[in-house]
DNA sequence: TTTT
DNA sequence: TTTT
């Protein structure tokens, strides 16, 4: 069995960090890859997908510090997706990403410019979480 | 920017083909992936997880005639969500993954293992569509 | 940084299975992944590639034990390349996929047919090793 | 059947483009990947590796005008190994990654910051080629 | 809501 | 030979 998703794009917020009952830190962000291509009038065109990512424990420590919004950044994960109820009672659906790697791989955005010029985490900008 | 999505899972039901308005083939499938693991007290756990393909052209014509409930498959492709309505009104979001490419594994399933033994189509078990 | 290469293809025969000095096991296969394409006159081309896949450990000991010659697996891994010198004390250069998780995907060959019907390892045929 | 490779480094010099016979583009790229980790006794290690990219025409007439040394770059392909003699005539082996497709990654190392700011390709820094 |  |  394979579940596994790939995204390089930038981030449209800063990331939302929270920490369960029990002390783990979980990070969620949204991210966008946009798509370009011509169409068949030979006009330029664009759409932009929006990503739903969640980190948990380290990772979720390190792009809550790391990361910010306009940032680039490569995500490894696999797809889950779980059901929930509105405020209506209406039965919901998300798909999100849980994340099991990322690195950064931008500069924009950069939150600690001072510290770590291309705004990557100290030392180590990869993280096989 | 890169959106990639890799499946190895199982049809959970038999393909579901139609046609556009124009006339283009549009098939989904519906793909169980399974993980399994055990938890801290050894026990083994197992969750499985729905996705929703969709395949367009030709390669919604081999999916429908080749594969079925059962069949195994790799899948590639991109994430993509719309919004809909439902019978209510209200505001409903789908995430599928629109393929890009298929390659078909299983001979579980296969809906014409005469011509075929392995439930593979007859020259080209892999579509580059 | 992202080194990763991932596979699916047969054996071409039996797995080598050796150990370390300090008692590790590590196992090597050889894996053809296949295209077939049409060229411009039409007629059907087909191109074999030979990878040459290093396990270690556990994945080493589980793909020693149940794949065989036909076995049809998907792998994950990074590449490596390593110097070496020939018995002329020739500099040699070798290309290597280090596993880093592996699926056995296949019934063909299967070792042992009456304990796992479909040749994959009695619990758990996904190692996220 | 699947054979991919998925890398994401920097470029070790400047790409060497060249032109087959019948005048078509193809481009060479010495693409490395690092590796961070730390050992039992705790002491930071790194590993290198370096790739041998090969680009076909559209992708490796960009390549050529975009990438420079240093530049960072995503790069998808498939492995591939040929034959080929050394002036010995001694059997040699070579592995690479022809590329399907390249996005650019990286402003270090820009050829001309002046017209595209950041290095990339006026309107598309992704190839799907 | 990002980015080019 | 790159980069952090």
């Amino acid at each position: 069995m394979l579940n596994k998703v790939q995204l390089i794009g930038h981030l449209g917020r800063d990331p939302e960090q929270r920490q369960t009952k029990d002390g783990n830190a979980v990070t969620t962000l949204s991210l966008a890859t946009s798509e370009r291509w011509k169409d068949q009038a030979g006009q330029r065109q664009e759409r932009t997908e929006w990503h739903r990512i969640v980190l948990f424990n380290r990772s979720a420590e390190v792009a809550g510090q790391y990361l910010t919004k306009g940032s680039r950044v490569y995500l490894e994960g696999r797809l889950q997706t779980r059901q929930w109820q509105d405020q209506a009672g209406q039965e919901r659906t998300t798909t999100e990403i849980i994340a099991e790697r990322m690195t950064m791989l931008g500069n924009k955005g950069a939150k600690d410019a001072g510290s770590s010029p291309n705004g990557a985490a100290p030392f180590d900008d990869e993280l096989p979480f």
